[in-house]
DNA sequence: TATGAATGAGAGTTCATTCAT
DNA sequence: AATGAATGAACTCTCATTCAT
């Protein structure tokens, strides 16, 4: 009496339009910063009718929350997966940000969002990214900088700030990105900065 | 009949008023962003009524674009008067971020207008920002790292895409400042970094 | 192949189901007024779905009429019942207030709802509870007031006026009437009062 | 240079358009209930465009508030004068309700609502248009019960109870006016059954 | 019959801007 | 130049109702 399947397929829809209204989101957000979208045409934009996107959401803020949360967590595990297929410091730092620059040119609007809220004046959004990002930060000391610093490929220095500028880089010069994803800056020239900022003189 | 004086009075008065709306445009636009910002209370805490804000500014754009500019043109005077102090090229970038750091704490509100905008989404004001911060730009260029790649201090590189870098790596820190003006970064670590970026090796 | 058992019961659910629904209405629509009334959460509050309750009524409107007819047929067979268990009017008049301030206390919701209505803006509902009330009001004058008047135990007065006067009495008390079934004003104070209007003169 | 009979004028006017949204709110709000009552549509009514009652108004719900106030206020004023201006209890009694009634008719729409509002299922405006009533509740209570039992011509009672009778009397049969003015009961049959009621028997 | 996602009209409220004073 | 009441477009959010499953 119960379709299990056809239960299993609901589920599957919603979570498909929980990803469309989300994406839709994204690319409203990231033109009109948080107060100026416009709620009623995300849900236009997605395909559906205005109040639709409160049968997946509660609110405007809840919407904005779930988006910042979803896509630090997919930027968060691309990154560590890029990050842990080598061992070197130094290939690792390239390969974050190798991996980073891809993983906003593919995904502009949301990134978008992201910066726009860090440097944004929104405390709950900031206070909630500064959360959602911590793992990325730790990823950047703790299997980077550290292992680097006790290697001693990179000089000594304070694996805290120094994970924080190298994220400040990263974020800053990533979003400096056209709306066809071509970047003002390339991943090789960033790097090739970070490498110079971390590396032991002679 | 008319008198000279009390007009170069009234005068001096406009100047005063644009500037307190100027004032309290930049604290409520930092802590409200541009959008969620309300121009009726911009004026109101300025002093004035509600609609004596349209006497000294046509819009709230203009009001917007005129803050960005008043600010961004002080900005550049006070770090360019603090790098063309000294002739050294390593002791002018570390005067540029010690004078920005301190020209930020020191104006908080419409320091957080300007970060916000840079990063933030609205096209109109990022490609103001951008012109009106060219001269800044410049002076990274021009006048620290070209003179200390000639001069042999600074090793080889880019000076275009390395000044994009070192603003990035400035507004991206000095942004991170509480409302009392504690960075979380200071200018000494900032600078270390940088110059160990800079800096030819042995 | 009919199981005509199956069907009885069917029906039977049906039934329990249609007054679940209706208490859980009376429940909402005390508290929030008909128009502050969330149908969806009526439906969930009797334990189903949204849509469930239009199985059952077919629009908010036709809920709420079915309310307050089926709260104005029990709360007048509680009402007749009582008065007729005697003959005396004057006692007759004290059954009433006994009984119907009994009933309230019991039935509080839906009560609350039928003093909302009657004394509430919507013409629709009222004509309707005028209409539905209309045996009570019958009840009073007509086995109440003319008997007493006949009876000499009443003075002369107009009936229906009276029975009015006494409907508003008893309705505009018991309304008052806490969440826990509390009157502020109980039955023998109202009947006190009553009887003195009604009794001849010495 | 201060224009003083200016200042005057244009406080006379906001005064006067005022007290034309409270005119239209009472209309409305009769007609529709609070819930269902539009405060756009208040605003137009008034003459104004919508957004314009929220210079008077903070909201719909201060709207109301100021609404029972108003009422309350002027009800008590016209009813305590009428009371006062005999001595004998019973003629006060008298007075009460013609003056009541006579009010009433003059003004029902914000009549309306308060009756609305006493049975309705806001708990905010209840409690808010109690303690408005209080007053009224003591001038029955004191001015006209009191002294009629200290004289002799009421019948021992508690007075507090009785005040309640009496105001469920009037407030319960004067709410039963049509929009033209005309009561189902008149003042005089409610007088009747009151005096009745109060007076000592032989 | 039960479900609950989708719909879209309509609500209260905000606020940039205008303009008579 | 200063005022602040008036305006009305636009916003977020609610919810009665529909209907495919």
């Amino acid at each position: 009496m119960t379709p299990r399947l056809k239960q299993a397929d609901r589920e599957q829809i919603l979570q498909s339009n929980r990803k469309a209204l989300l994406e839709a989101a994204a690319i409203e957000i990231a033109h009109s910063g948080y107060n100026g979208a416009n709620i009623n045409q995300i849900s236009l934009a997605a395909g559906f009718a205005k109040g639709t996107i409160y049968n997946y959401f509660p609110s405007k803020q809840a919407l904005m929350l779930a988006l910042l949360d979803d896509f630090a967590q997919s930027h968060y595990e691309k990154l560590a997966d890029a990050v842990r297929v080598v061992d070197d410091p130094k290939e690792r730092l390239l390969n974050f940000f190798d991996a980073g620059f891809d993983f906003i040119a593919k995904n502009i609007a949301p990134a978008r969002v992201v910066v726009n809220t860090i440097y944004g004046p929104e405390e709950i959004f900031k206070s909630h990214l500064y959360r959602a990002y911590q793992p990325m930060f730790e990823l950047v000391a703790a299997e980077i900088l550290v292992p680097g610093i006790e290697q001693g490929c990179f000089r000594l220095m304070d694996p805290v700030a120094t994970a924080n500028l190298l994220m400040t880089m990263y974020l800053g010069t990533a979003s400096q990105v056209t709306d066809e994803g071509t970047f003002f800056m390339d991943a090789a020239q960033v790097i090739d900065f970070a490498l110079h900022a971390l590396e032991r003189k002679a």
